[in-house]
DNA sequence: CTGCACGCCTGCCCGC
DNA sequence: TGCGGGCAGGCGTGCA
C-alpha cells in the first residue's frame, strides 16, 4: 500500500483541486469499500466546502465546513485520478512523456467520484478495496478510535531517539514488526521499515528493547531521511501506485534492500547478500552482515 | 506481551 | 492456453 510518502504525494496532488473547493456532486458507485461508507455519505459531502487537506499517518484528511472531516485511507491499491477543470487544471497540467505515467485505472474499480464546482472530477479507484473512507466529527478527530492510539508523525516534532527508547523499552518484539505497528509510529509500511533499518544498520530481527540509545538516534534519523527522500521522488511505484496525474513514483530505484533478495549489499565495503525472511507473515529484506 | 494465522478482495506472475 | 498456488504496499481480530 501506499505508505506515508505515497499518501503524501497523493495529498499534494489532490490539494490544488480540493483545498478551498466546494463539492458540486458526489457519486458512490457502491455502498462499501473495506467498510461500509458512513451513513448519508453522499448527502453530507454534496455542497460542502473543503478546508486545507492534511495527512495523518497514512490517512488523508479533508475538513468540511459542516463540521465533519472526510478521512480517506488508500489501503493497498487505492488510487485517485483527476480530470481537472478551471485554473487548477492549467497550474497542474503535465506534459505527457516528460515523466513515466501509469496506464489509466480500470474503470470497473472506480468506486467514488467527487466533482468540484470548479469542474475538477476526482475519481477514487481501488481494485482490492482495502481502502476506506469515513466522515468523522472534526472536533473529535484526535479522540476517534481510528486516530486516538496512532503513534507520532515520523516527520513531526516528538519523533526522536528518546521517543523510540520509551516505546521500545522492555519489548522483545523485533524492531521490524514494532515499527510496522502504527501505534508506535504513524505511516511506515513494509518497504520503508526495511529501508530505514538497513540505513541504520539495525537488524529487523533485533529485539527492540535491546537496541542501544545511540543506535536509536541513527534509526530515527534514517526513518526521517528515507521518508523525505521518497517524498521528493514522488513515492515508490511497485505496481498500482501513481500520483493523481498518473505520474509514477521513482524511489523504487533507490531501494537498498526491498525486493533485492540475492543482490550484493549496497553498504560500502560490506560483502553481504540481501536476504529475505518472513516476519509476522510479511517479507523482510535485510543484510545479515551489516545489520546487527 | 508475543508470534502467528487468517480474513478482507483482486490481480498478477510463475510453474506445470 | 488453462489452472492452481503463492505473492502483494494495510490492518484488525483471535488464538495459543
Amino acid at each position: 500500500m501506499p505508505e506515508l510518502p505515497e499518501v503524501e504525494t497523493v495529498r499534494r496532488g489532490l490539494s490544488p483541486h480540493l483545498t478551498g473547493a466546494r463539492l458540486a456532486r458526489v457519486v458512490a458507485r457502491r455502498p462499501d469499500l473495506r467498510f461500509p461508507l458512513p451513513e448519508g455519505f453522499v448527502q453530507r459531502l454534496t455542497g460542502a466546502r473543503i478546508g486545507e487537506l492534511t495527512r495523518r499517518g497514512k490517512s488523508i484528511l479533508a475538513p468540511l465546513d459542516r463540521g465533519d472531516t472526510l478521512v480517506i485511507h488508500l489501503g493497498m491499491t487505492g488510487r485517485f485520478e483527476v480530470e481537472a477543470g478551471g485554473p487548477a487544471a492549467r497550474a497542474n497540467a503535465y506534459s505527457p512523456g516528460a515523466f513515466a505515467h501509469a496506464a489509466p485505472a480500470d474503470p470497473k474499480h472506480a468506486h467514488v467520484v467527487f466533482e468540484t464546482e470548479a469542474g475538477a472530477v476526482i475519481t477514487y479507484f481501488d481494485a482490492r478495496r482495502f481502502g476506506w473512507m469515513d466522515l468523522i466529527d472534526s472536533a473529535g478527530l484526535e479522540a476517534h478510535p481510528r486516530f486516538a492510539a496512532l503513534g507520532p508523525e515520523p516527520l513531526g516534532e516528538g519523533f526522536d531517539a528518546a521517543y523510540l527508547a520509551g516505546v521500545f523499552a522492555g519489548r522483545r518484539q523485533g524492531a521490524k514488526t514494532l515499527l510496522l505497528d502504527q501505534h508506535m509510529v504513524a505511516g511506515l509500511g513494509n518497504i520503508y521499515v526495511c529501508e530505514a533499518l538497513h540505513r541504520a544498520r539495525i537488524s529487523p530481527l533485533a529485539p527492540a528493547g535491546d537496541i542501544a540509545p545511540r543506535r536509536l538516534a541513527a534509526l530515527a534519523t534514517a526513518i526521517r531521511e528515507v521518508l523525505e527522500a521518497a517524498i521528493a521522488a514522488g513515492g515508490s511505484t511497485l505496481r498500482d501506485y501513481a500520483a493523481v496525474d498518473g505520474a509514477l513514483g521513482y524511489f523504487q530505484h533507490d531501494f537498498r534492500v526491498y525486493g533485492r533478495e540475492g543482490e550484493a549489499c549496497p553498504t560500502p565495503r560490506c560483502r553481504g547478500t540481501i536476504a529475505r525472511v518472513a516476519q509476522a507473515g510479511r517479507s523482510t529484506f535485510h543484510c545479515p552482515v551489516c545489520q546487527r
